[in-house]
DNA sequence: AAGCTTGGACTACAAGCGTAGTCTTAATCC
DNA sequence: GGATTAAGACTACGCTTGTAGTCCAAGCTT
Protein backbone atom coordinates (compact mmCIF):
# COMPACT_ATOMS: atom_id res chain seq x y z
CA UNK A 1 0.00 0.00 0.00
CA UNK A 2 1.82 3.22 -1.24
CA UNK A 3 1.03 6.39 0.22
CA UNK A 4 1.42 9.65 -0.82
CA UNK A 5 2.53 12.48 1.00
CA UNK A 6 -0.02 14.23 0.59
CA UNK A 7 -2.36 11.28 1.09
CA UNK A 8 -0.57 10.60 4.13
CA UNK A 9 -1.73 14.14 5.60
CA UNK A 10 -5.08 12.80 4.65
CA UNK A 11 -4.77 9.56 6.58
CA UNK A 12 -3.48 11.52 9.95
CA UNK A 13 -6.38 13.34 9.62
CA UNK A 14 -8.72 10.05 9.99
CA UNK A 15 -6.47 8.46 12.33
CA UNK A 16 -7.50 11.45 14.71
CA UNK A 17 -10.90 11.31 13.92
CA UNK A 18 -12.36 8.49 11.95
CA UNK A 19 -15.38 8.70 10.30
CA UNK A 20 -16.05 12.12 9.29
CA UNK A 21 -16.96 13.80 6.10
CA UNK A 22 -14.44 15.00 3.73
CA UNK A 23 -15.83 19.17 4.62
CA UNK A 24 -14.60 18.19 8.23
CA UNK A 25 -11.25 16.66 6.68
CA UNK A 26 -10.78 19.88 4.36
CA UNK A 27 -11.25 21.90 7.88
CA UNK A 28 -8.91 19.82 9.74
CA UNK A 29 -6.57 20.45 7.17
CA UNK A 30 -6.93 23.96 7.12
CA UNK A 31 -4.60 25.11 9.55
CA UNK A 32 -1.71 23.45 7.61
CA UNK A 33 -2.80 22.93 4.15
CA UNK A 34 -3.95 25.27 1.81
CA UNK A 35 -5.44 22.81 -0.40
CA UNK A 36 -9.44 23.52 -1.95
CA UNK A 37 -12.08 20.99 -0.95
CA UNK A 38 -11.72 20.09 -4.46
CA UNK A 39 -8.19 18.74 -3.92
CA UNK A 40 -8.67 16.89 -0.64
CA UNK A 41 -11.80 14.88 -2.41
CA UNK A 42 -9.63 14.05 -4.81
CA UNK A 43 -7.33 12.90 -2.28
CA UNK A 44 -9.73 10.87 -0.37
CA UNK A 45 -11.13 9.09 -3.69
CA UNK A 46 -7.69 7.73 -4.24
CA UNK A 47 -7.37 6.51 -0.81
CA UNK A 48 -10.67 4.77 -1.24
CA UNK A 49 -9.68 3.44 -4.31
CA UNK A 50 -6.32 2.12 -3.19
CA UNK A 51 -8.19 0.74 -0.29
CA UNK A 52 -6.48 2.92 2.47
CA UNK A 53 -10.26 4.36 3.20
CA UNK A 54 -13.71 3.22 3.16
CA UNK A 55 -16.64 5.11 3.61
CA UNK A 56 -20.09 4.64 5.06
CA UNK A 57 -23.05 7.08 3.51
CA UNK A 58 -24.96 9.10 5.85
CA UNK A 59 -27.57 10.50 3.99
CA UNK A 60 -26.08 12.11 0.59
CA UNK A 61 -22.52 12.42 1.96
CA UNK A 62 -19.89 10.07 2.94
CA UNK A 63 -18.26 9.32 5.90
CA UNK A 64 -14.84 8.36 6.03
CA UNK A 65 -12.76 5.70 7.82
CA UNK A 66 -9.30 4.62 7.91
CA UNK A 67 -8.89 0.86 6.59
CA UNK A 68 -5.20 0.32 7.54
CA UNK A 69 -3.75 0.63 11.16
CA UNK A 70 -1.96 3.43 11.84
CA UNK A 71 1.23 1.85 14.00
CA UNK A 72 1.60 -0.97 10.84
CA UNK A 73 1.60 1.65 8.50
CA UNK A 74 4.04 3.56 10.02
CA UNK A 75 6.43 0.53 11.23
CA UNK A 76 6.37 -0.72 7.74
CA UNK A 77 7.03 3.11 6.37
CA UNK A 78 10.10 3.57 9.29
CA UNK A 79 11.37 -0.38 7.84
CA UNK A 80 10.93 1.17 4.19
CA UNK A 81 12.95 4.14 4.83
CA UNK A 82 15.54 2.78 6.52
CA UNK A 83 16.41 0.01 4.30
CA UNK A 84 15.95 2.56 1.95
CA UNK A 85 18.51 5.31 2.81
CA UNK A 86 20.44 4.08 5.70
CA UNK A 87 20.34 0.07 4.49
CA UNK A 88 18.51 -0.88 7.38
CA UNK A 89 20.70 -0.04 10.27
CA UNK A 90 18.80 1.79 12.62
CA UNK A 91 21.27 3.50 14.83
CA UNK A 92 22.81 5.71 12.02
CA UNK A 93 19.67 6.96 11.27
CA UNK A 94 19.23 8.01 15.08
CA UNK A 95 23.10 9.59 14.59
CA UNK A 96 22.03 11.67 12.00
CA UNK A 97 19.02 12.76 13.28
CA UNK A 98 20.37 13.93 16.77
CA UNK A 99 22.93 15.74 14.51
CA UNK A 100 21.30 17.62 12.46
CA UNK A 101 18.27 18.97 14.12
CA UNK A 102 18.85 17.75 17.66
CA UNK A 103 17.39 15.24 19.94
CA UNK A 104 15.24 16.42 23.10
CA UNK A 105 15.46 16.24 26.33
CA UNK A 106 11.94 14.39 26.09
CA UNK A 107 13.69 11.99 22.89
CA UNK A 108 16.33 11.19 25.02
CA UNK A 109 14.26 9.83 27.95
CA UNK A 110 12.16 7.93 25.78
CA UNK A 111 14.70 6.48 23.93
CA UNK A 112 16.79 4.88 27.16
CA UNK A 113 13.35 3.46 28.17
CA UNK A 114 12.95 1.91 25.12
CA UNK A 115 16.30 0.75 25.37
CA UNK A 116 15.86 -0.38 28.59
CA UNK A 117 12.53 -2.79 27.81
CA UNK A 118 14.30 -3.91 24.74
CA UNK A 119 16.62 -5.46 26.84
CA UNK A 120 14.62 -7.29 28.77
CA UNK B 1 17.64 18.48 -3.34
CA UNK B 2 14.95 16.06 -4.36
CA UNK B 3 16.37 12.38 -5.21
CA UNK B 4 13.80 9.40 -5.84
CA UNK B 5 14.21 6.30 -4.90
CA UNK B 6 16.34 4.92 -8.16
CA UNK B 7 18.29 8.07 -8.01
CA UNK B 8 19.46 7.30 -4.67
CA UNK B 9 20.88 3.73 -5.16
CA UNK B 10 23.01 5.12 -7.73
CA UNK B 11 24.06 7.63 -5.62
CA UNK B 12 24.88 5.37 -2.85
CA UNK B 13 27.50 3.62 -5.59
CA UNK B 14 28.67 7.02 -6.13
CA UNK B 15 29.22 7.61 -2.64
CA UNK B 16 31.09 4.39 -2.36
CA UNK B 17 33.75 4.72 -5.46
CA UNK B 18 33.39 8.17 -6.28
CA UNK B 19 34.87 8.69 -9.86
CA UNK B 20 33.44 6.11 -11.77
CA UNK B 21 32.03 5.47 -15.29
CA UNK B 22 28.55 4.73 -16.08
CA UNK B 23 29.25 1.19 -16.47
CA UNK B 24 30.99 0.50 -13.13
CA UNK B 25 27.86 2.02 -12.12
CA UNK B 26 26.25 -0.19 -14.20
CA UNK B 27 28.15 -3.18 -13.05
CA UNK B 28 28.01 -2.07 -9.29
CA UNK B 29 24.43 -2.14 -9.31
CA UNK B 30 24.46 -5.35 -11.58
CA UNK B 31 23.59 -7.88 -8.23
CA UNK B 32 21.12 -5.74 -6.69
CA UNK B 33 19.08 -3.59 -9.80
CA UNK B 34 18.24 -5.27 -12.61
CA UNK B 35 18.59 -2.64 -14.71
CA UNK B 36 19.64 -1.76 -18.52
CA UNK B 37 22.78 0.21 -18.80
CA UNK B 38 20.96 2.99 -20.36
CA UNK B 39 18.36 3.51 -17.06
CA UNK B 40 21.39 3.92 -15.30
CA UNK B 41 22.53 6.44 -17.89
CA UNK B 42 19.34 8.02 -17.86
CA UNK B 43 19.68 8.37 -13.78
CA UNK B 44 23.08 9.58 -13.97
CA UNK B 45 22.21 12.59 -16.51
CA UNK B 46 19.18 13.42 -14.21
CA UNK B 47 21.32 13.79 -11.22
CA UNK B 48 23.73 15.56 -13.05
CA UNK B 49 21.39 17.71 -14.22
CA UNK B 50 20.19 18.23 -11.05
CA UNK B 51 23.16 19.57 -9.52
CA UNK B 52 23.79 16.03 -7.37
CA UNK B 53 26.25 14.36 -9.60
CA UNK B 54 29.26 16.40 -11.40
CA UNK B 55 31.74 15.00 -14.16
CA UNK B 56 34.60 15.12 -15.49
CA UNK B 57 35.66 13.88 -18.96
CA UNK B 58 38.10 10.89 -19.24
CA UNK B 59 38.37 10.75 -22.99
CA UNK B 60 35.37 9.99 -24.36
CA UNK B 61 33.70 8.90 -21.91
CA UNK B 62 32.86 10.89 -18.07
CA UNK B 63 33.59 9.88 -14.67
CA UNK B 64 30.80 10.86 -12.18
CA UNK B 65 31.60 12.33 -8.37
CA UNK B 66 28.75 12.74 -5.97
CA UNK B 67 28.52 16.65 -5.87
CA UNK B 68 26.59 16.62 -2.52
CA UNK B 69 27.38 14.92 0.84
CA UNK B 70 26.52 11.75 2.02
CA UNK B 71 26.17 12.43 5.67
CA UNK B 72 24.28 15.80 5.04
CA UNK B 73 22.03 14.31 2.55
CA UNK B 74 21.21 11.16 5.04
CA UNK B 75 20.11 13.62 7.99
CA UNK B 76 18.25 15.54 5.85
CA UNK B 77 16.10 12.69 4.38
CA UNK B 78 15.90 11.42 7.85
CA UNK B 79 14.50 14.85 9.22
CA UNK B 80 12.05 14.88 6.18
CA UNK B 81 10.73 11.83 7.06
CA UNK B 82 10.20 11.67 11.00
CA UNK B 83 8.54 15.11 10.26
CA UNK B 84 6.36 13.78 7.60
CA UNK B 85 5.36 10.47 9.43
CA UNK B 86 6.05 10.47 12.95
CA UNK B 87 5.41 14.07 12.98
CA UNK B 88 9.23 15.06 13.78
CA UNK B 89 9.20 12.86 16.63
CA UNK B 90 12.25 10.41 17.14
CA UNK B 91 11.29 8.31 19.55
CA UNK B 92 8.53 6.87 17.99
CA UNK B 93 10.38 5.97 15.32
CA UNK B 94 12.53 3.78 17.17
CA UNK B 95 9.96 2.04 18.97
CA UNK B 96 8.36 1.30 15.70
CA UNK B 97 11.04 -0.18 14.44
CA UNK B 98 12.13 -1.89 17.44
CA UNK B 99 8.19 -3.18 17.09
CA UNK B 100 8.30 -4.48 13.62
CA UNK B 101 11.36 -5.58 12.53
CA UNK B 102 13.52 -5.76 15.68
CA UNK B 103 16.82 -4.38 16.50
CA UNK B 104 20.11 -6.04 16.63
CA UNK B 105 22.04 -6.23 19.91
CA UNK B 106 24.41 -4.04 17.62
CA UNK B 107 21.93 -1.33 17.37
CA UNK B 108 21.16 -1.24 20.82
CA UNK B 109 24.73 -1.04 21.95
CA UNK B 110 25.32 1.58 19.45
CA UNK B 111 22.15 3.32 20.52
CA UNK B 112 22.92 2.93 24.41
CA UNK B 113 26.05 4.54 23.42
CA UNK B 114 25.29 7.44 21.11
CA UNK B 115 22.78 8.40 24.25
CA UNK B 116 25.45 8.45 26.45
CA UNK B 117 27.23 10.40 24.44
CA UNK B 118 24.16 12.86 23.90
CA UNK B 119 24.04 13.35 27.69
CA UNK B 120 27.11 14.24 27.98
C1' DA C 1 -40.13 27.28 -5.97
C1' DA C 2 -35.88 29.16 -8.00
C1' DG C 3 -31.57 29.77 -7.11
C1' DC C 4 -27.18 29.09 -4.11
C1' DT C 5 -24.45 25.55 -1.87
C1' DT C 6 -22.40 21.28 -1.16
C1' DG C 7 -21.60 16.37 -2.18
C1' DG C 8 -19.71 13.14 -5.12
C1' DA C 9 -18.15 11.57 -10.05
C1' DC C 10 -15.43 12.32 -13.66
C1' DT C 11 -11.80 14.88 -16.00
C1' DA C 12 -7.41 17.57 -16.48
C1' DC C 13 -2.82 18.54 -16.75
C1' DA C 14 2.02 19.38 -15.92
C1' DA C 15 6.05 17.55 -13.41
C1' DG C 16 8.50 13.70 -11.61
C1' DC C 17 9.68 8.88 -12.02
C1' DG C 18 10.88 4.18 -13.65
C1' DT C 19 12.38 2.15 -17.38
C1' DA C 20 14.00 2.14 -21.45
C1' DG C 21 14.72 2.94 -27.12
C1' DT C 22 17.14 5.37 -31.04
C1' DC C 23 20.82 8.02 -33.06
C1' DT C 24 25.44 9.41 -33.68
C1' DT C 25 30.07 8.97 -33.07
C1' DA C 26 34.30 7.00 -31.54
C1' DA C 27 37.03 3.08 -30.39
C1' DT C 28 38.12 -1.75 -30.72
C1' DC C 29 38.47 -6.47 -32.81
C1' DC C 30 39.60 -9.31 -36.07
C1' DG D 1 39.46 -1.28 -42.54
C1' DG D 2 34.69 -2.89 -41.99
C1' DA D 3 31.79 -4.54 -38.31
C1' DT D 4 30.74 -4.61 -33.73
C1' DT D 5 30.68 -2.22 -29.35
C1' DA D 6 30.26 1.30 -26.17
C1' DA D 7 29.64 6.42 -24.77
C1' DG D 8 26.74 10.00 -24.51
C1' DA D 9 22.57 12.85 -26.39
C1' DC D 10 18.05 12.99 -27.23
C1' DT D 11 13.46 10.93 -27.12
C1' DA D 12 9.60 8.06 -25.28
C1' DC D 13 5.90 6.53 -22.64
C1' DG D 14 2.79 5.08 -19.10
C1' DC D 15 2.09 5.78 -14.02
C1' DT D 16 1.90 8.64 -9.91
C1' DT D 17 1.35 12.95 -7.67
C1' DG D 18 -0.09 17.60 -6.60
C1' DT D 19 -3.47 20.46 -7.45
C1' DA D 20 -7.40 21.44 -9.15
C1' DG D 21 -11.84 22.24 -12.72
C1' DT D 22 -16.52 20.77 -14.52
C1' DC D 23 -20.94 18.55 -14.15
C1' DC D 24 -24.97 17.01 -12.08
C1' DA D 25 -28.07 16.05 -8.28
C1' DA D 26 -29.80 16.88 -3.64
C1' DG D 27 -30.65 20.05 0.05
C1' DC D 28 -30.94 24.70 2.06
C1' DT D 29 -32.57 29.65 1.78
C1' DT D 30 -35.53 33.12 1.33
Amino acid sequence: MKISAAELDVMGVLWERPGIAASDVHDALGAEKDWTSRTVKTLLARLVEKGAVVTTEDGRRYLYFPAIDEDSYKAKAAGQFIDRVFSGRAAPLVAHLADSRGLTKQDIAELEKLLGDLKK
